[in-house]
RNA sequence: GCGGGUGUGGCGGAAUUGGCAGACGCACUAGACUUAGGAUCUAGCGCUUUACGGCGUGCAGGUUCAACUCCUGUCACCCGCACCA
């Protein structure tokens, strides 16, 4: 009989789920396993092959965890609110909810006939009051606890749309949407302040099992430097230029200052810059600027001269010029910097420009061709003169301490986190303005704030959401006087419903908090999550904060939301360029699982390479795929009676567990699989097998190609169902030949092999090699030097 | 520019962490079975040489009895960040 996938898999998919077969348990004396991965976004293009290829690594873990014993919690929920529907509700007038919950459908629909082993019982859904109940609650505590707060920041903004947009939703300075300019503007945001976190967040990856990438680029993110604050004085005033340089030791070489265009200064010392009209003009010129001219178009420097301000240094106690320039940025450090042209390259280029004053004050470089920034002497400067860097730095730093000019100071390249957003589809921020109380908070119990209907999802005129239309809904009385106030209109980002979804799993249908103490002791922290090298900057780390304020507040049991993170590699077109409805590469994963089965897309992923590297979709891999399922399906009629494993597959069989089960743990399902190929190419070289033997091969594929192997176990009348089965262990005794091949070297170079026991000597072993009839042959009268004997390896004789 | 990564047959990729390079699969070749096969089974398959052999993991060196693996230099490609003082 062939196989016929299609009624497998469906036969198998409708009982799992009547059965509930893989729920997770209620029992919290099991030890428990909680694999996660990212919840998808349900876009109207439906799944892509990429998506099953982390699910079903995962599932592959759970699966084999399930067989071992543990009370496995894989669950699945959708991240559903977002921009793709928001922009078709515009243009199309429909309710982002209705498309939303056709989108959900249809990838339930996909995931299910993948036979994934979710727990469909826990699902979520981020844009179900119910759930964003919970996200308003966060954002409550946030705001209780001061690390929430309004603040004017310059966002892109379409002159045309008259929306603010996102980084990525600015391509090459114009608007995604409709091509037009993009320009800087001044608006109210809400911001929550991960940057009181920074510290916590790159000192606890020590305490999690990350991979290195990962690890790395978070704190690069962060990006953590030491240095000091100096206070330069303006002449002839009491203002003081506060900069912040994380070389200090260099100070004698700053020649000339530098302040954003943002700065304050140039409004308070306003009447003493007698060139303040010009310094305008560059200021206007600046804001238009887009951050993509600002950093892709403009590497020159550009800038001013204030005229009839001076800086003093406090050190060389020499008066230089100031500048303002944008090189210089008002949201790092002080927004100014005391400029070292003679090691720094940026200051060089600039110094160049404006024909500046270039000192060096370490020597090793040659600055009349660029600045120098490595290790050397100091010299022309006093204080610090012979010293290296290392000293001359820490002798600063005390003198600059010791005679009040300055500090030491670390800085971070985090910023606080942009949390507001001018659109429909998102949570509403649950909070009111009273002009008589401020910005006062919705009490706890007025959650979930609904977000109410719009008739059209269009931003206004000045940008704000759609949502400052509604009248009635804005309206309302303050929580705090009872008197007039209005509401929020922003929404709340994408990230903000992905920041804790995680907690919920464990608890879903929970009213009463956002899941129970009990629940949360079990189950977290996240045992393995893995997701996207891409957003491991944005929503890794806003997660982890989150959790790190969760746990402060005492809701949630550990300062770290998961315990192993690893990343997945992208699957690209056959042509090796991403898939893309343009490039007319894209694979449907509906056409793989109706043509071949799931079973052949999920082996085949597996197999398809290394799991943290990009590759290649190659159709002929999936043909491979599915033929050794059929492979496996036509074995069954070699299977003999017998409750032991064939004599002469045994050793292979305790290797092929033993490799497998390392392998599934560590990501390497391709090996595994590769195991797996070779045992089956040897069952076929056998005259007949055991039931034991059959056993074995079906429960180690079951996590790869669930629905096969149930089937072939119900079919040959074994116990039970499969995935119910005790996961096999290996003798490891067993997995060793008693007799093994050695390769013989001479010089390095294989010439031949012998056999020996494997429980032989040293010197055994080299008697043998020495007796084989052709050494003489090969030595060529040569004189042997040496024998290196590697026992269960190799032997090599060294000759001259 | 900074940070991270990758270079192995015609292709995807293995290699127990210094020990027989190319497991496993794809493609290809030959044979078997078939009315038929884009099904199945069996065998072969790095380059080179008639052969013995020689060469071979981006390139050039080095360490070692032994290097895809370690060290130094260098080239190419990919990803992320990007004037962070």
């Amino acid at each position: 009989m062939k196989y016929n996938h299609k009624i497998v898999e469906k036969k198998w998919q409708e009982k799992w789920e009547n059965e509930g077969t893989f729920y997770a348990k209620d029992d919290h004396s099991l030890p428990k396993f909680y694999p996660l991965i990212e919840f998808p976004y349900p876009s109207g293009q439906g799944l892509h092959v990429g998506h099953p290829r982390s699910y079903t690594a995962l599932d592959v873990v759970a699966r084999k965890r399930r067989m071992e014993g543990y009370n496995v919690l894989y669950p699945i929920g959708w991240d559903a609110f977002g921009l793709p529907a928001e922009n078709y509700a515009i243009k199309n007038k429909v309710h982002p909810k209705i498309i939303t919950e056709q989108n959900i459908n249809n990838f339930r629909r996909q995931l299910k006939s993948l036979g994934l082993s979710f727990d469909w019982s826990r699902e979520v859904n981020t844009t179900d009051p119910d759930y964003y109940k919970w996200s308003q609650w966060i954002f409550l505590k946030l705001f209780e606890n001061d690390l929430a707060y309004k603040s004017n920041m310059s966002i892109n903004f379409c002159t045309s749309c008259k929306v603010g947009l996102a980084n990525e939703e600015v391509v090459n300075g114009v608007c995604e949407r409709c091509g037009s300019q993009v320009i800087r503007k001044e608006k109210e945001q809400w911001m929550l302040k991960i940057t009181e976190y920074a510290e916590r967040l790159i000192d606890d990856l020590d305490t999690v099992d990350y991979i290195e990438r990962v690890k790395i680029q978070q704190k690069n993110w962060i990006g953590k430097s030491y240095g000091a604050e100096i206070k330069f004085s303006i002449v002839d005033t009491d203002e003081k230029l506060l900069v912040y340089t994380t070389r200090p030791d260099t100070i004698y070489g700053a020649t000339y200052m530098v302040i954003s265009p943002e700065h304050p200064m140039l409004e308070t010392l306003h009447d003493k810059i007698e060139n303040i009209e010009k310094i305008h003009d560059y200021q206007v010129e600046a804001k238009k600027k887009s951050d993509f001219e600002r950093t892709e178009l403009n590497k020159d420097k550009t800038g001013i001269k204030i005229e009839g301000l001076m800086a003093f240094n406090p050190i060389s106690k020499k008066e230089i010029p100031v500048y303002v320039s944008d090189y210089v940025m008002m949201t790092y450090g002080t927004g100014a910097i005391m400029a070292v042209p003679g090691h720094d390259q940026r200051d060089y280029d600039f110094a160049k420009e404006f024909d500046l004053e270039i000192v060096e004050v370490i020597s090793g470089g040659d600055i009349s061709k660029e600045a120098y920034s490595g290790d050397g002497v100091l010299v022309n400067s006093e204080l610090i003169n012979g010293m290296n860097v290392k000293e001359a730095k820490e002798k600063m730093y005390h003198f600059l301490e010791d005679n009040d000019l300055g500090n030491r100071k670390t800085n971070y390249k985090l910023r606080d986190w942009v949390f507001s957003r001018q659109r429909y589809w998102g949570e509403p921020i649950p909070i009111v303005h009273c002009e008589k109380c401020g910005m006062v908070a919705l009490d706890e119990k007025e959650l979930p704030l609904i977000l109410p209907e719009v008739e059209s999802y269009e931003p206004t005129e000045d940008g704000s959401s759609p949502l400052a239309k509604i009248d009635e809904w804005v309206n309302t009385t303050c929580p705090k006087c009872g008197g007039p106030a209005r509401r929020e209109t922003d929404t709340m980002p994408q990230w903000a419903g992905s920041s804790w979804y995680f907690l919920r799993y464990t608890d879903p249908h929970n009213n009463e908090e956002i899941a129970s103490k009990e629940n949360l002791e079990y189950w977290t922290p996240i045992d393995w999550y893995n997701g996207g090298m891409e957003h491991t900057t944005l929503h890794l780390l806003y997660s982890r904060f989150w959790h790190k304020f969760l746990f402060d507040i005492g809701v949630v049991p550990t300062s770290e939301p998961y315990s192993k993170r690893t990343s997945h590699g992208m699957i690209l077109g056959e042509n090796g360029e991403k898939m893309s409805k343009s490039r007319g590469n894209v694979v449907n994963p509906d056409e793989i699982v109706d043509n071949y089965g799931a079973d052949t897309l999920r082996l085949y992923e597996m197999f398809i390479g290394d799991f943290e590297k990009s590759v290649s979709w190659i159709e002929n891999g999936v043909k491979g795929a599915k033929r050794f399922l059929d492979r496996v399906w036509n074995l069954s009629k070699k299977v003999v009676n017998g409750d032991e494993y064939n004599k002469d597959t045994e050793v292979l069989v305790h290797q092929s567990i033993k490799k497998v089960t390392h392998d599934y743990e560590n990501l390497k399902a391709n090996t595994a699989i590769a195991q797996m190929m070779t045992l089956v190419n040897e069952y076929y070289k056998a005259d007949t097998i055991t039931d034991e033997n059959f056993k074995v091969l079906l429960v180690l594929l079951n996590p790869v190609a669930p629905h096969v192997t149930e089937e072939l176990w119900e079919q040959k009348g074994y116990n039970g169902d499969i995935s119910s089965q005790q996961w096999p262990v290996y003798d490891e005794e067993k997995t060793k030949e008693d007799i093994v091949e050695l390769a013989v070297q001479i010089n390095g170079k294989v010439r031949y092999k012998i056999s020996v026991d494997r429980k032989a000597s040293k010197e055994e072993i080299e008697k043998i090699a020495r007796e084989h009839e052709r050494l003489d042959e090969l030595l060529e009268g040569k004189q042997i030097v040496k024998i290196v004997v590697i026992p269960n390896r190799l032997v090599n004789i060294v000759v001259k």
